[in-house]
DNA sequence: CGTCTCACAACTAGTTGTGAGACGGTGCTCTAGT
């Protein structure tokens, strides 16, 4: 629509590093972007509507590949203007973008910063609204008022909602906070699973996908996730320099609990604001709690307190009434403020996706911030216990039996309702059958449901698939784990670790963790002159094929495809890439 | 896999030990009942 309104206003995008508030997304990359047709145009979009003087080269990058029509993974770090990459790109584009978002207050607040910032009009489609709200919505995207249309992945495995999306011609199509295609996915909504089959019913446009954090194996589970196999990949620097590392082993619980108390305190009295995180939702109180009766306004948080109750805590830490929020994994995603000073755990995360993610909620403002971490070797069980799931054996025979025996499709409220297993082992049983190819959806209208791929498969057979598939990912999670332990145990520079996992060769010691600064980081240096380097494959004869993810001084770890992280003696090394059986 | 709680025993009247069992995270959506 501005294309034919452009003309003369072509230059190249210099990096602004000089004022540039946000966090430095571009070390070690390129600082030039080629100018394409779409430079121009995407750039008076931004002015026009946002007013956004300047576009950042990777967000740029982003934009003219998805206007060239490929598909696109961003890596950007929050602050760094991520929706910009859509938000722009649909202004010269036909019809409505379509954006996946995982929390329903996310949705909301995305689409009243659109209505904010005087954009094309923004709706929400989910489950929480009225009739006439839904009823409203859809009027207003088919009038072709709306641009932006916000939805949860569970209403794109809904055929309906899908039908009537492909009906509006879709022309983008975003999955915002994509980690969780890789991290939810697999068990907790398997609806991101299905997010491929349902944006090839859109007519297949290109598709953005954007995360804050993702090391590189989770990378290639998004784009492989999503059917985006060709995606440009456009990954900002994930180094945070502002955030000071320091992790403290404690011996029993009560050393660790009088840490954690005195670091937060200490930080309180200092006149800081922070975030604490912990394992369990009875930690977050009983951890509120403690600091209450030493004077800090602290709240809990976690999934289980009502939903009012959240929102009101989520408040009062965005505007300052409350110095502490102690909070599970469920506190977070969509928090953008900029003056949290710190970020300390009380035990180990599940793995250093989630570490990096949670830490990284810290100085935003770019002005000094500390992430401390508290653990006990102990803290490793629960973080094993709470990923993995063991295959349900009996779930999957039994669900797989009623599929094979079954005349036409069944609908998965159906499946679950004949089912002996319990709903939720049901459930998992049927996701793992879909992942495994051995259910397949089919029919139409009011008798689409699930139906048995292939007569000719037995069903021991599609079992012993789908039981391969849920061990080959509790073997991942439980060796995320132990990266994390990793991680904690390490007397390394935390930093090159932490950068090493996602894919990022940190060349000296950072010089302010609390293993620089206790000089044990300078006789870890990694040894990046051997034969093998980061990034190198190699073969293992019994874990098979696997990537170097980190060299140092005499071990190496290597992400397996069949077994997930290893760290392997330096010494076991053979030419070739071959590493000897022997390993541990 | 570890921690916590509870019931109960053993012991002698307030406390300590033991074994079994439950519990531990992340969210959407639909449905039944107010």
């Amino acid at each position: 629509m501005f294309a034919s309104a452009v003309g003369g206003y072509d230059r190249f995008v210099p990096d602004h590093h000089d004022h540039d508030a946000g966090p430095d997304i571009d070390a070690g990359k390129p600082a030039l972007v080629a100018t394409t047709e779409f430079t121009a145009p995407l750039q008076k979009a931004a002015v026009d509507v946002f007013g956004w003087e300047e576009l950042h080269p990777r967000q740029l990058e982003a934009m003219q590949a998805l206007m060239e029509g490929r598909d696109v993974l961003a890596v950007l770090p929050t602050g760094s203007g991520k929706s910009a990459v859509y938000q722009v790109p649909t202004l010269l584009l036909d019809g409505p973008t379509v954006i996946v978002s995982p929390l329903l207050a996310l949705q909301r607040d995305q689409a009243h910063g659109l209505r904010e910032a005087g954009a094309p009009a923004a709706v929400v489609v989910n489950s929480q609204q009225r009739a006439a709200e839904l009823r409203d919505a859809w009027a207003r995207l088919e009038s072709g008022e709306a641009r932006f249309v916000f939805l949860s992945p569970e209403q794109l495995a809904k055929g309906e909602v899908v039908d009537r999306l492909a009906a509006l011609g879709v022309t983008l199509v975003v999955v915002d906070e994509a980690h969780c295609v890789s991290s939810w996915g697999h068990d907790f909504r398997p609806d991101y699973l299905r997010l491929a089959p349902a944006i090839e019913r859109l007519g297949r446009p290109p598709v953005v996908a954007l995360t804050a954090t993702a090391a590189p194996p989770v990378q290639d589970d998004i784009v492989e996730r999503l059917g985006i196999d060709g995606a440009a990949r456009v990954v900002a620097s994930f180094d945070r320099p502002e955030i000071r590392l320091e992790v403290s082993l404690a011996v029993t619980e009560d050393d660790k609990r009088a840490g954690v108390l005195e670091c937060v305190t200490d930080a309180v009295g200092r006149g800081e604001r922070g975030l604490v995180y912990t394992a369990s939702r009875a930690a977050t109180e009983e951890c509120a709690a403690a600091l209450v009766e030493r004077g800090v306004t602290a709240l809990a948080y976690h999934a289980g307190m009502k939903r009012e109750e959240r929102s009101r805590v989520h408040d009062a830490f965005l505007d300052d009434t409350v110095d502490v929020v102690v909070a599970t994994s469920a506190f977070g995603m969509g928090i953008d403020k900029p003056d949290v000073r710190f970020v300390v755990h009380a035990s180990l995360p599940e793995s250093l996706d989630s570490y990096y993610q949670q830490v990284g909620r810290a100085g935003r403002d770019g002005d000094p911030a500390t992430a401390r971490m508290f653990y006990r070797p102990e803290d490793e069980h629960i973080q094993n216990f709470l990923t993995t799931s063991k295959p349900p054996k009996a779930a999957l025979k039994d669900v797989a039996t009623l599929l094979h025996v079954a005349d036409g499709p069944l609908s998965p409220a159906e499946i679950l309702r004949r089912a002996k297993a319990g709903r939720a082992q049901a459930q998992r049983a049927l996701d793992l059958l879909e992942q495994a190819g051995a259910a397949l959806p089919a029919g139409t209208g009011s008798r689409r449901g699930l139906e048995w791929s292939d007569r000719s498969v037995a069903v021991k057979a599609a079992v012993a698939v789908a039981v391969g598939l849920a061990e080959a990912h509790q073997r991942l999670t439980r060796s995320r784990v132990e990266m994390m332990r990793g991680y904690a145990d390490t007397t390394g520079c935390r930093r090159q670790v932490l950068l090493g996992y996602f894919g990022e060769q940190l060349a000296e010691p950072c010089g302010h963790c609390d293993t620089c600064e206790k000089g044990t980081a300078a006789q870890e240096q990694p040894d990046e002159t051997g034969p093998l380097t980061t990034g190198a494959e190699v073969e293992h004869d019994e874990w098979g094929r696997g990537v170097v993810m980190q060299v140092e001084v005499d071990r190496l770890t290597v992400l397996f495809d069949t077994v997930g992280y290893k760290t392997v003696s330096r010494a076991i090394l053979r030419p070739g890439g071959l590493l000897e059986l022997d390993a541990s």
